[in-house]
DNA sequence: TCCAGGGGCGCG
DNA sequence: AAAGCGCGCCCCTGGA
């Protein structure tokens, strides 16, 4: 019990309190209305959190999952939680939050539940990650601020009672043990996400300058296309006898070129490819380049470059199957051609971890399928199928899988179907019958609950568009339990980090505190991790990604599943090197 | 002047 | 090899 607090005040806010938890080392959960709110402002004082509930995240999780349909928290109606938006950071943000009107209200509760039960199994690990011994509730009015229209009403959202709600639904649940788990896992990442913003993807802007002079010429002045790209363009007005033509215009493109006789129907370069003509490879080498300009271009790093640091706003579960999207920057799009500006402060390296073949193995253990967990034994699944039997060539396993997890029904992978549902029968049901369910008007859930939407009437308008749903609820399941997965991963990797503790002969990185002499996250995208350590930790932190992945797989799945999650992973000082 | 939508392309 | 899933963001266009 301790005194109300207000979050804004100098010196006895809520990031005191939250450092003295936390460095006294107390194991707290904070309860908050969103960790986008609170844990910016916690990090630029230099406190780390360890553990806590999003109780956003765990709202949306829990209104939707089929797991929770019966009980009133997926019945009633809630106009406040249900809008609430994420509080992002805003492109240039440094600075602390806005939260000057939240009060702290740090009042002990009771409530010692234990891991997940259920399917998820439960060990040591899981409950120093995901238990609640103790927990401290953040509550605070609504910030002046709405980010929608529809929340102009919502004077203040009742953070307690929200937190008691959502654990009655959990309790009242079909399955307790999972969504304890969900739940959990989403605020992990949650934290993990503020945590990368704070610290920022190493980013070097005089290598992205000279790779940008290097493919486009200097720098022009505002307006102006770079010379390489005014060069094309006169070559491509040339070649199609269009003095005047402007080669971004879609429209006065695509009638020059049939005026010309190219006989294009599209301007995809995959469709224009192989046309015989002069204006071919001038545009296809104009629209490369303008996508480097205008994508991740010198603008662009003005914008989402800051101190050596690109900090784009991630969101999680921002994507329906509970994925990350990230907003700002193209984060999550980050082409190649461009990561060789991505290298690791002098003295620090980059660990680079990416899951081979995260969906298939999946499905294989959400399945339970035991011929498709053997063939994924070894660190190439797609391999380990064709060493099976199943199919001839590694091609035809990769385009196989790819079909069986997106319904495609053309080409290989319609031609592998049957050898795939032999080999796999189960995973194939699994996959099979989610389809059916999606098309059938049905919703489905991944291996944790989270439930898919429901199909709007004119997503249903036709059989085409029936089928269409069924490919996406098909590929829901598996998609959305690769994401949990994924955020699991990333949960045992944050707190392996932090344990591992400071580097205490290696250079202090350029990286903010509580990072400055820490290895810790810098990028994530989907199945792939980036880490900025110290160089002589960088073998313990491979050590402690891969023990975070097998963890995960055992958390999920438990220990008898008998499929493996091998990681590639590259130790190097740029982000192009690592694969 | 603002905004939605189409076409296109980067990523997983 | 541009089928089948999920995104964000660019440019241009046409309508309000």
């Amino acid at each position: 019990m301790y005194e109300i607090l207000c979050a804004g005040e100098p010196g006895r806010g809520l990031e005191a309190a939250a450092h003295e938890r936390e460095s006294a080392g107390e194991t707290a959960r904070w309860v908050w209305d969103d960790t986008c709110r609170w844990y910016p402002g916690l990090l630029d004082d230099g406190v780390r959190v360890e553990r806590a509930h999003d109780l956003r995240l765990a709202h949306g999780i829990l209104r939707h999952s089929p797991l929770t349909a019966g009980t009133p928290f997926a019945q009633m109606s809630d106009a406040g939680w249900d809008a609430l938006e994420p509080a992002l950071t805003g492109q240039h943000s440094t600075g602390r939050r806005g939260n000057d009107q939240g009060t702290l209200n740090g009042q002990r509760s009771a409530g010692a539940q234990g891991a997940a039960d259920g399917a998820a199994s439960a060990n040591a690990a899981a409950a120093s990650l995901f238990d609640t011994a103790s927990l401290f509730e953040v509550d605070s009015l609504f910030d002046a601020e709405p980010t929608t229209a529809a929340m102009s009403g919502l004077a203040s959202l009742d953070v307690e009672a929200e937190w008691a709600a959502q654990q009655a639904a959990i309790t009242a649940s079909t399955d307790p043990g999972r969504l304890r788990f969900l739940c959990a896992a989403e605020s992990a990442a949650a934290l993990a996400a503020a945590e990368m913003h704070h610290a920022g993807l190493p980013w070097r802007s005089d290598i992205h300058d000279a790779l940008l002079t290097d493919r486009l010429g200097p720098r022009p002045p505002v307006g102006q296309r770079p010379e390489r790209m005014e060069a094309l363009a006169q070559q491509i007005r040339a070649a199609l006898d269009a003095p005047r033509l402007n080669p971004d215009s879609h429209q006065e493109l695509l009638k020059a070129m049939q005026y010309a006789g190219t006989g294009a129907h599209s301007l995809r370069q995959w469709e224009i490819r192989d046309i015989k003509h002069p204006v071919i490879a001038p545009l296809l080498e104009y629209k490369k380049l303008s996508r480097l300009l205008t994508a991740n271009g010198w603008n662009w790093c003005d914008t989402w470059v800051r101190g050596g640091r690109f900090r784009p706003d991630y969101v999680v579960g921002g994507v329906v199957t509970g994925r990350w999207s990230a907003t700002g920057g193209g984060a999550l799009q980050l082409p190649k051609q461009v990561r060789s500006a991505v290298v690791a402060d002098p003295g620090w390296v980059l660990v680079c971890a990416d899951v081979a073949q995260l969906e298939p193995r999946v499905l294989a253990a959400m399945s339970g399928d035991q011929a498709m967990a053997a063939a994924g034994r070894g660190v190439d699944m797609y391999a380990g199928i064709v060493d099976a039997g199943v199919v001839a060539s590694r091609d035809q396993a990769k385009y196989g899988m790819l079909g069986a997890m997106y319904g495609g029904t053309q080409g290989v992978s319609g031609q592998v179907r049957p050898a795939f549902a032999r080999a796999f029968p189960r995973a194939i049901a699994l996959v099979d019958g989610a389809a059916a369910a999606g098309e059938g008007g049905e919703v489905v859930r991944t291996w944790l609950g989270r439930g898919s939407p429901r199909p709007h009437p004119d997503q249903m308008a036709s059989n085409t568009a029936v089928r269409a749903w069924g490919r996406f609820t098909r590929n829901f399941v598996v998609q959305g339990t690769g994401a949990e997965w994924a955020n699991m991963w990333l949960a045992g990797i944050r707190r392996r980090l932090w344990d591992m503790g400071e580097t205490d002969d290696g250079p202090s990185g350029l990286a903010p505190h509580p990072f400055t002499r820490r290895p810790h996250l810098v990028f994530m995208v989907h199945d792939e991790v980036v880490i900025h350590s110290p160089a002589g930790m960088a073998e313990a932190v491979a050590d402690g990604v891969r023990a975070a992945a097998s963890e995960a797989g055992r958390l999920l799945f438990g220990p008898a599943s008998g499929v493996e999650f091998p990681l590639t992973i590259a130790t190097v000082p740029t982000y192009a090197q690592a694969k």
